[in-house]
DNA sequence: TTGTAAGCGTTATCAG
DNA sequence: CTGATAACGCTTACAA
């Protein structure tokens, strides 16, 4: 390549890079040659050199979950407006998957990693602590202190939960159900606690066997809902602690021939593109998921300028969309204070 | 880290790839060595060395559309079985951007790319064949004769497009409309081609009127969906080009005041996870999205096993989700041969 | 204004 | 059975 424009491989490189002066004519030379070859120079051999690859590890259960799309949308954007490149790898929320898939995409030396940790995910965070490479942990707020040089972001969980409740309890309900993934997630625990404190600051006690959250192997998540329908006192409510759960909520309501909102009213957590389109018009807690992905790239970039920056932890509020899962607006506003 | 060892570099080497024999005191040392100071090899030294990364590509507007996160799900889960990663970077259907994401990716050296054309795409793909790159081309399939070391798959769309113009005239629909994405592409050429075809096959004339596809900022897709509900004689049925057709089609129905399937039947081209769940449960054409991308991805590492193989095309046919977008199946049944 | 040469961390060849 | 050493294709002092 040097040779065909008949210069060195030094003055190749300073003119890709616009890193020194080059006289107006070799520069030229350099170009034409560059174009009628169709030479590109090699990024790995590049990134050994300089120790900067250009490109952002993505680490999370991406493809399972229609709603850490709208992250993966948000963080690919983001990422791209600065030139970077976007290594994706699918944690399928199991820890020893997510700790191969953080090696693999270690292995490669991305500059930084975006994490949505599936609790359990000590042996990930620490290689990625072990290897001192910035990370963002992304919906998933561990409760514990962040280890040095990772920061957090996510929504905020408890009382947007405890007003799902609330709005469930003003408009009569007292059997209410809750329905949430995998319990070993923060994410889960915190719209738990709200749920509880929900049911608390209503006057409605708490029943363990309207409760439910994570599937086994033997007792799989559609059959602990389907359970929900043959108690002697089943729920007239449901809260669905995410975007699975709702539709895995729907199909069994399906199963059972109920129907929302006459049967039983139904509400959740994360919201779909779609919600206003089709009945039942779920209402729901919509996460700023564009905004959090945005935040998350922003914040790995700042660490990656000046990765001695002070752990932080971001929490941003999710918004009430009330539609008609519960039942007409009208009822509701019968009944609203 | 050879050092720490207590051997050369070579030996590490050898002990990681299993590559000659190590006597088993030495082996030991070497692993715990490892296993102490938390080495991992260096992807990138390695890739220089080897010539190969190790990871594939994907570039496609995955993430606007929700149909084509199908796709990735597909092809990360067989990428990632085979211990390969993913590099991935949206074309946001746009040619300059698809031609820079391209770059971007190759830059990185992926070992094959699988790229979703957005027609007009000669440079990104010149590129690609110019670099000698093992490419499938998914979902798009190009009509002229594929390049060298390319391979594409996709799904049948003129003969299922006219299936669900069929299934409309079969219960009485003779104002047909058919609403399209970018018109260049080459799934949305299909699927329109079959729509006429459908039409002709059932004595209806074609009203060009009432066949919108693309939009452009100046007459943006929505506004062209709304023109056709301020024709004189408006449509009564509604063939979906695809995913976000569907969507925006139904959008546009809202804001008439108008009902599925009281006031306007709808099928679609391409389905949803939820279609069953929620009103109107939609018509569709659904594409067997997993099917495709994990045959791209072992087409693509056949191709990287052998790089002479002959170029192939492969179409998967849809299946027909009959459900009742279009009036009740009962209404239907009375009209059927 | 440009060229020379060292070196990034591997793997592969060749010796021993 | 294991160790030197060259080479992969860049960037960056340093020299000219």
């Amino acid at each position: 390549m040097a040779r065909v424009a008949g210069v060195s491989s030094s003055t190749v490189s300073h003119v890709i890079n616009n890193t020194r002066y080059i006289s107006p004519s070799t520069r030229k030379a350099v170009l034409d040659a560059i174009e009628s070859t169709g030479y590109l120079a090699d990024g790995i051999a590049r990134s050994l050199r300089t120790g900067t690859t250009q490109s952002i590890g993505l680490a999370m259960s991406a493809l399972s979950n229609t709603y850490f799309a709208a992250f993966v949308h948000a963080i690919e954007k983001e990422i791209s407006r600065s030139g970077f490149s976007l290594v994706l790898a699918d944690t399928h929320d199991d820890p020893e998957r997510e700790a191969r898939a953080v090696q693999e995409i270690l292995a490669l030396r991305v500059d930084g990693m975006i994490v949505a940790p599936t609790n359990g995910s000590v042996a990930a965070l620490d290689k990625l602590a072990a290897h001192n490479v910035p990370t963002i942990l992304i919906d998933r707020v561990p409760p514990d202190p962040l280890r040095r040089g990772m920061d957090a972001i996510g929504v905020e969980n408890a009382e947007p939960t405890a007003q799902l409740v609330d709005h469930l309890a003003e408009i009569g309900h007292s059997r209410i159900a809750f329905v949430g993934p995998n319990s070993a997630l923060s994410t889960t625990r915190e719209r738990l606690e709200g749920f509880r404190e929900g049911l608390r600051r209503n006057g409605i006690e708490a029943d363990d066997e309207l409760i439910t959250s994570g599937g086994t192997p033997e007792n799989p998540t559609p059959a602990r809902i389907a359970q929900l329908f043959d108690l002697e006192d089943p729920p007239t409510a449901i809260v669905a602690g995410n975007n699975e759960m709702t539709i895995s909520v729907m199909q069994q309501l399906r199963g059972h021939g109920r129907r929302v909102p006459d049967d039983v009213a139904l509400v959740c957590f994360d919201d779909f593109e779609w919600a206003d389109l089709f009945a039942p018009r779920l209402t729901a807690m919509a996460q700023p998921a564009d905004e959090i992905g945005r935040r998350a790239v922003q914040m790995l970039f700042e660490r990656l300028k000046d990765r001695d920056l002070e752990s932080r932890v971001v929490r941003l509020p999710p918004t009430f969309e009330h539609r008609d899962s519960c039942g007409p607006a009208a009822l509701h506003r019968r009944h609203r204070r």
